[in-house]
DNA sequence: GCACGCTGCTGAATCGATAAAGCAGACCGA
DNA sequence: TCGGTCTGCTTTATCGATTCAGCAGCGTGC
């Protein structure tokens, strides 16, 4: 971005030269001031409608020390987070709170690794954004801690336990992991599960792990526990299962951290002549949207991504207010939506038009 | 967003002071001018390092008269565009193109109405961004109208013949739907087709009713034309099939303006023991990750949302840079990729794991 | 031996908005 | 009639970074 011929902005010196005030007179007019005359705003109003003044960000931030922005992170460049339709989800989270605060949403991924300071915390030293909402930080991500260590404005999605400085939003992962898995034991009577988790560097991996090995454990089965670990993408489901049906042991269900691992599992186990869920019981997680439209549909557990980010941000505005001091960690409930995927009855009867909203849905 | 204890910035003075220069001096160093002694220059990163100096975004952007950051604009607020796959596309392409540009994505739905100023112009007025890329703009968007008639850096997604002043990029819709029509019409011996068409008041639902017209036309089944029109929602595509099978008029094949449409179709069909593709071809549109998924996969034109994307910004920073002068639309080509809803044999035998990267791409 | 040019900085101005202090004139009560 | 309070502005300073005109001091050419 270098030279181009920029018309010139209307400026509050353009509204009181109209008006026949200086623009710090033309500034108090706009704030609705007490010691500004009717007459006085009446014209300065009607002078910045009729210039269609808009007042400098710039200007304005400086002065009041304030960006009137937030940053959204996605620490990993990596596509297969920035990609997800987990993302969707947490950009219109956000976005819709940071509306009604009238302020804007920078999105950023953490391109610069290699300067010494994390995009966080450049971008709020730099001031370009009031405070951030970080998604998806793996479990060794030192700037994360150092930024939570820095004391910056700064909420989290997603549960750090090892972090107790840290203001987050996250799931009851373990809890809803345990539910899920409970739902294949006892409605469903499978009893050789199989776990396929996410990566266990990131703490959603970890927890849904915990969740299934409790839930196992509860039924004296803790020795029965198998588990895999993927990376979250349908590829590493597939992969999973492949290995799993290779080593010859046998399973009647199968725990994935994600909709897109069993999907991709599903995949497998239909190639080789499984049924699901007859053969094995299959049951997801996030319900992001994908597990809704394939066939069968996944039995998943809902994560609200959306409100967790809407939380995540009325909690930042929260701080940024300092209206909220210390760290405040929030688990909000997770939802189980039985579909074909488990051998639950479907809603409607197979092979009938099932209506988004027609999912049975239950709340642990 | 109000009181707050913020930690003061470390600012250019802090590090002048530390090397007993003045402020104009530590910022040409840090600028690299060749009026700075090398030794002044290695002090001044030395501090600047050791202070964590970060530029401060708003003093910069206030001199500079330039902010540093593009936004990116959802003109309806309506949670069906902001909230759907294609926005993610979009917001990849817009990211990788600012990021190679150091610059800042500002994502903003058109929120305030009622304010006289559309959100692109406030926000360009303001100096917020230095241009915008607005998204799935309504042929009816007056704000659109006179942005482009204001002459400020604007790059629409999609085409706009009505707006032969504005630069744009979109996909080559007629050529695309008249193609898939012809792959039922040819391929399949599909004659007695039905379309779906997206909302007639954005230009790619025109366009891509225009493509079916057309492809109908050069097989001399301009009088079979059936055209129904949806709202590219999932939920519409499957009220037109029930609206077209209750007609009583019988057709072998359907041509969805996208593939949410499609699967809601699909679904109906199902419902109503009707085979897909036997009894009914169906092709979709977009291929922004639902047609993949689903069974029977869709066969779809796929459109690269994100090389779009990537392509507007690049334009928009082109035109930041002087580069760009009259406007300039460009229309991407698209691809035909087969599934097994149009009856096409499947890449890989039915039921046997199909890698997504196996489908069937034909360049038109 | 002196003007001239170069090097390497300093000083001052600027970008736009806004907060705080200051200052006329009107008005009021005593 | 005079101190005092309001009202309704104006003046001035500030937020950080950057640019441009100066201006010392030094070396060089002739």
């Amino acid at each position: 971005m270098a030279p181009r011929t920029r018309t010139r902005g209307v400026t509050l010196e353009d509204i009181a030269q109209r008006v026949g005030i200086t623009r710090a007179a033309a500034s108090m007019a706009l704030a609705d001031s007490t010691r500004i005359s009717e007459k006085t705003k009446r014209a300065v109003r009607e002078a910045a409608a009729e210039l269609g003044y808009v007042p400098n960000s710039a200007g304005r931030a400086l002065r009041r020390q304030r960006a009137g922005a937030i940053a959204l992170i996605v620490p990993n460049t990596s596509h297969h987070v920035f990609g997800h339709t987990y993302f969707m989800h947490v950009l219109t989270g956000v976005s819709s709170s940071a509306n009604a605060h009238d302020v804007q949403v920078i999105v950023s991924t953490n391109a610069d690794e290699a300067g010494r300071a994390s995009a966080f915390e450049r971008i709020i030293r730099s001031g370009t954004a009031d405070g951030v909402i970080v998604t998806a930080a793996p479990v060794d991500d030192a700037n994360v801690e150092t930024l939570v260590a820095s004391g910056l404005p700064v909420v989290l999605l997603g549960n750090f336990p090892y972090l107790p400085e840290a203001t987050s939003v996250g799931a009851d992962d373990v809890a809803a992991s345990r539910l899920v898995t409970e739902h294949l034991l006892t409605v469903h009577g499978r009893t050789r599960l199989l776990h396929v988790s996410g990566p266990l560097d990131h703490q959603t991996g970890i927890d849904r792990r915990e969740g299934f090995l409790a839930a196992l454990a509860g039924h004296g089965l803790a020795d029965e526990a198998w588990v895999v670990e993927g990376d979250m993408s349908e590829e590493s489901g597939a992969a999973a299962v492949v290995a799993a049906l290779d080593s010859g042991r046998p399973f009647d269900g199968a725990v994935f951290a994600n909709d897109d691992m069993a999907f991709g599992a599903m995949q497998v186990l239909r190639a080789r002549g499984l049924d699901v869920p007859t053969d094995v019981a299959v049951v997801g997680f996030d319900d992001f949207g994908l597990a809704r439209t394939t066939t069968p549909g996944i039995t998943t557990m809902r994560v609200s991504a959306e409100q967790m980010a809407r939380i995540a941000t009325d909690t930042l505005f929260a701080i940024l207010a300092g209206q909220q001091a210390g760290p405040l960690h929030q688990e909000l409930p997770v939802q189980l939506v039985t579909r074909d995927s488990c051998g639950c009855p479907a809603p409607f009867p197979r092979g009938q038009a099932a209506a988004p909203w027609a999912d049975t849905a239950v709340t642990p």
